[in-house]
DNA sequence: TTGTAGGCGTTATCAC
DNA sequence: GTGATAACGCCTACAA
């Protein structure tokens, strides 16, 4: 591949002319011009943006790390602001990682390559990030924390979401919800799990979470506890156990009710039916722009908003 | 952040010696290097990747490009290469992409930034690919064809598999099998349609495709076609149809027997009772190793591999 | 064992 | 309007 110096013996002038001509600078003549361009088109001639990072010692790329299991509505989320970041002329470099070390090598990676930010959805909850690392790299974490300063945490808070799940459910009739969630240890988890039991002991109504879920054990769970409606800790969540309730002869809402969380825009292709709890990602967008723009940001006092379908049904 | 040339004024050494320090390279006292990496560490020095690219005219990345819809198994392959890329000591960037036009940015992008390869899945069959970028850049796609010389087409030969599902169902003893898909002009669509046909005609038995799937037409075609086995274009389409088929009663296999395409590992966790017919990863894989290598590579002659669960039952 | 010099591709500056 | 030069961070080759 050609470099513009090259570019410039070919057309028998100098580098630096060459360079204004492709940045449209004023300073050369439309003769000289328009005959860079024709021999930079015909040539292939390609910038090589390394050089220009090496120079201005900034980059125009912005990191994107998130977790390769489960990973539906986080891509939905990485294109939202891939699409945002694109209009902002920026590049988001997005890499799938499976555990603590490929992440911390990851933003190692970033930092080393001097990216504008890094936006990150940990494999799992509380890894340490080095001082050193978050201080050569902006870092801003989603769904689950970071250990160490200087790591920017952006979430609603999620025992809010538990709550207002229940808020819901209950408002609908329900007076039996039952939990289902999973039994990593991570924040949204257990923070949705807290807020969903308090306030249902709040409301006086039995709680129950359920942390594993199979066909076996929710149908177990289906008998002794009784529910008449599923809170699901997310999305994908609510479509399993739709397809194990399925599969025992179960109907939805007639027969029980599922609530999901996040409104994952690919998830409701296949499943346009699911009452869920939406996501902020607009609020989240925002929010990422403002790090950006180097103030400081939250989201802290956001919620998820309800989206109803036709998942979960009024009880009588 | 801090260069070599820093690090090595601050040991009050040369940055040739340096440099054979970071790099494990003899010829420096083990004092001197004991004090190098010391500094290296504690001053936070990180080589930047950007400098070495230049001068080597190499970067070590792989680039990945794929849709931003309906992605999953997309993101299952790309999370498999990247697996094997790293193994390589390369990096795979990838890019979530919606249309052609973005897709051809993001390849020049790679180009300019002098990356290894292209791995990529194009949003649409048949972008023409430019000829100056597809000789700057080696570029591999799967599943779409993109048009124009120079861009190697990974794929099986997608006839066959529609083919395969025919076999296979026949075999279990179904005769009227409906084919369910999407609409849209692509490959991999197109021949699996075909390849279904053909078979069925062969083999004496009805045929029809339903390529625009919602809960009314399904319905409607199940009662004038009465298929007893529906062999889905992808596994997605599967989950799709099986929550379809869910709400109107009908209970998979006992009612109806149904056979997706690919193997998503993502949809497996969610939906572990599909049959379906795997896409052969490991030998897209080893020929995109071979890309790398400079060798030739097709997987023209590869199958699909059937893996039985249980949502197809022999029918008697 | 260590230091020096040159060059990779780009851009900014200053001289002509 | 155009050309020359230096600088960014790194690495290789060669000299001390």
């Amino acid at each position: 591949m050609i470099s513009s110096l090259e570019l410039a013996r070919h057309c028998g002038i100098s580098q630096g002319t060459v360079d204004r001509a492709l940045h449209n600078r004023p300073g050369v003549s439309p003769k000289t011009r328009e005959k860079i361009l024709r021999a930079a088109k015909q040539l292939g001639y390609r910038p090589h943006p390394a050089a220009r990072e090496i120079l201005t010692g900034q980059s125009t790329t912005v990191g994107a790390i998130l977790p390769t299991v489960n990973n539906v509505f986080f891509m939905d989320v990485f294109n939202r602001l891939g699409h945002w970041f694109s209009e902002q002329g920026l590049r988001l470099h997005f890499t799938p990682v499976e555990n603590r070390l490929a992440f911390l090598e990851v933003l190692e990676e970033f930092a080393s390559r001097r990216y504008r930010l890094a936006v990150v959805i940990p494999p799992e909850d509380n890894i340490p990030v080095p001082q050193n690392l978050a201080s050569a790299l902006r870092i801003v974490s989603l769904i689950s924390p970071c250990r160490g300063k200087g790591v920017d945490f952006l979430s609603p808070d999620e025992a809010e979401t538990g709550r207002d799940a229940v808020r819901y459910l209950h408002g609908q009739g329900h007076r039996r919800i039952l939990h289902l969630t999973y039994d990593r240890p991570a924040y949204a988890i257990a923070a949705r799990a807290a807020g969903y039991k308090a306030q249902c002991r709040e409301m006086g109504l039995a709680s129950k979470v359920l942390s594993f879920v199979d066909a076996d054990r929710l149908a177990e769970t289906l008998r002794s506890f009784r529910p008449t409606a599923l809170f699901c800790h997310n999305d994908w969540m609510a479509l399993r156990v739709q397809l194990i309730l399925a599969a025992q002869g179960m109907r939805v809402p007639e027969d029980i009710s599922i609530l999901g969380v996040d409104d994952s825009p690919t998830l409701m292709a296949v499943h346009p039916g699911l009452t869920t709890l939406a996501y902020p990602v607009e609020k989240a967008v925002a929010a990422i722009g403002d790090v950006l723009a180097g103030r400081t940001a939250t989201i802290a006092g956001e919620r998820y908003q309800l989206v109803e379908r036709t998942s979960v049904r009024k009880w009588v």
